[in-house]
DNA sequence: GCCAACGTTGGC
DNA sequence: GCCAACGTTGGC
């Protein structure tokens, strides 16, 4: 199966991109909507993943990597709450702000555009090249 | 602070 | 199984 993308919502007061880069890796959970469930259920370790600070940020900042396949919140017990393993990569040289997006044509059918409150979006490979682009990441660094 | 866009719940 | 009422999320 090839690499798919991802991006990931977190509320920067609740979990941040620099809470990732200082544990290494993190358990992603929290994630109770069914649409986002499905996203994460279909992650296969080497996927990667834009992390996205919600609330006043409304931009991305990294990038991560699926380290895991997922599996049930061993905190919970509902099976149906997937959750998945993540560690850093690197941070978006320029992180790149859903205004920014909002206003690129390419994105007009970008999940994270037409679906707000979703909180696991797919990334198609496409738009995750362009995002790239837009962060200033050289595309040799794929 | 407000509201749009969802998702969930519970009565029927 | 429908749908009104309510709650939540996240952008504005």
């Amino acid at each position: 199966m090839s690499k798919r993308f991802w991006l990931l919502k977190t509320e920067p007061d609740c979990y941040a991109w620099s809470d990732l880069v200082r544990d290494g890796r993190t358990v992603w959970d929290g994630v109770a909507n069914n649409v986002a469930l499905k996203h994460l259920r279909e992650m296969q370790p080497g996927d990667e993943a834009l992390i996205y600070h919600t609330g006043d940020e409304r931009r991305a900042v990294g990038r991560a990597e699926v380290i895991s396949t997922p599996y049930p919140d061993p905190h919970q017990s509902d099976p149906r709450l997937i959750v998945v393993d993540v560690r850093p990569l690197a941070p978006l040289p320029r992180p790149v702000a859903l205004a920014d997006i909002k206003a690129d044509p390419a994105f007009a059918d970008f999940a994270l555009v037409r679906q707000s409150r979703l909180s696991v979006v797919p990334v198609t490979e496409a738009q995750w090249q362009r995002l790239l682009a837009m962060a200033g990441v050289a595309s040799s660094a794929e």
